[in-house]
DNA sequence: GCGACAG
DNA sequence: ATCTTGTCGC
C-alpha cells in the first residue's frame, strides 16, 4: 500500500497545536458515510458469498495492532504494529514492522505515536486491503480525527475504529449488561469538535454471556473513513466470531505480542 | 481550579 | 500499552 496524501501523515516532530491543526484537516477530508468498493452484507453472509463463485469475491478485510518493546533500560522505545488480512474468514497474510517511538502516548493524538509503525507495516503487506480496522478510535474523538481516520484518510481506504473503551462522547442510553447484537449511538457532547447530538459511532455488543451475573463490556465502534457508523456498527458485528474483538483485529492482537523478539512465533 | 481522557 | 495472583463461572 501506498499513501496518496503524504501530507497528512503523522508527524511526531509537529507542535501539539500543529498535530490538533492537522487533525481538523483530516476530519475535513474524511468520509463519514459508505463509499465502499465492495458489498458489506458478503461479510454477513459468507455462505451467500462463497455460492457467488470464487473467494475473490469477497472482500479483503485488514486489521492492524500494536505492541512494544523496551531497551535494556526498561524503557519502551520502539513499537511494533501487526497486520493480518483475511479473506472469506481465512487469513492471507500477516506481516509486522518495528519502529522507534517518537512521541508519549496523550489521549486524542494516539496517530501520532502509533500513526508511523502502522504505515511501515501496511506497506509491507502484498495483498490490497479493501477495509482496514484499527484498534482505537475513529470519528468518535474530539476532533473526529482517530487512529481509524488518520490513517484511513492518509491512505484513502475505508476504514472503521474499535475501541474497547470510550474516549468521548455521550452513550444516547445506559450501555451495561446488553445482549448480543445490541448497538446504541454514541452522540457528540461539548468535548467533540460537532455539533451536539451527532451520531459519531455506536457502542455495539457483538457477545455477551448466557448466565445472569457475568457481563462483557461493548466495544466501541466508530467510522474511519468511507464508512457510515451504521455499517461499521454491522461489520463489527458479522465480524465477531467467538470472541468479541472482530477477527482481523483479533488475530493482529495476538500477532503484534507474538512478533515480539523473544515471543512464540 | 476541576474534570477527563483510545492505546 | 504493560506489569501481574487469584478467582469466578461455564
Amino acid at each position: 500500500m501506498t499513501s496518496p496524501r503524504p501530507d497528512l501523515e503523522p508527524d511526531a516532530s509537529l507542535s501539539r497545536a500543529e498535530m490538533e491543526s492537522l487533525q481538523r484537516d483530516i476530519a475535513a477530508a474524511a468520509v463519514f458515510d459508505d463509499d465502499l468498493a465492495f458489498d458489506p452484507t458478503l461479510l454477513s453472509n459468507p455462505l451467500a458469498a462463497a455460492a457467488g463463485g470464487a473467494d475473490g469475491d469477497q472482500p479483503i478485510v485488514a486489521g492492524v495492532d500494536q505492541s512494544f518493546l523496551t531497551n535494556d533500560e526498561g524503557e519502551q522505545d520502539r513499537a511494533l504494529s501487526a497486520v493480518v488480512a483475511m479473506q472469506g474468514g481465512e487469513v492471507l497474510e500477516r506481516v509486522h514492522a518495528i519502529t522507534p517511538l517518537e512521541s508519549p502516548y496523550i489521549p486524542g493524538l494516539l496517530s501520532f505515536r502509533e500513526g508511523r509503525p502502522i504505515l511501515a507495516a501496511l506497506e509491507k503487506l502484498s495483498v490490497d486491503p479493501d477495509l482496514l480496522l484499527f484498534d482505537g478510535s475513529g470519528r468518535i474523538h474530539f476532533r473526529q480525527a482517530g487512529i481509524a481516520t488518520h490513517m484511513g484518510v492518509v491512505l484513502d481506504v475505508p476504514a472503521i475504529g474499535i475501541a474497547k473503551s470510550l474516549l468521548c462522547g455521550e452513550p444516547r442510553e445506559d450501555t451495561a449488561d446488553r445482549s448480543e447484537g445490541t448497538r446504541i449511538a454514541i452522540e457528540a457532547d461539548d468535548s467533540v469538535d460537532a455539533p451536539a447530538g451527532t451520531v459519531l459511532g455506536y457502542a455495539v455488543q457483538t457477545r455477551q454471556y448466557d448466565s445472569p451475573n457475568r457481563y462483557i463490556n461493548p466495544l466501541y465502534v466508530s467510522p474511519g473513513h468511507r464508512v457510515g457508523a451504521e455499517t461499521a456498527a454491522d461489520i463489527a458485528l458479522a465480524l465477531a466470531a467467538s470472541y468479541k474483538l472482530p477477527e482481523p483485529v483479533r488475530l493482529a492482537d495476538s500477532e503484534a505480542t507474538a512478533a515480539k523478539p523473544g515471543g512464540e512465533d
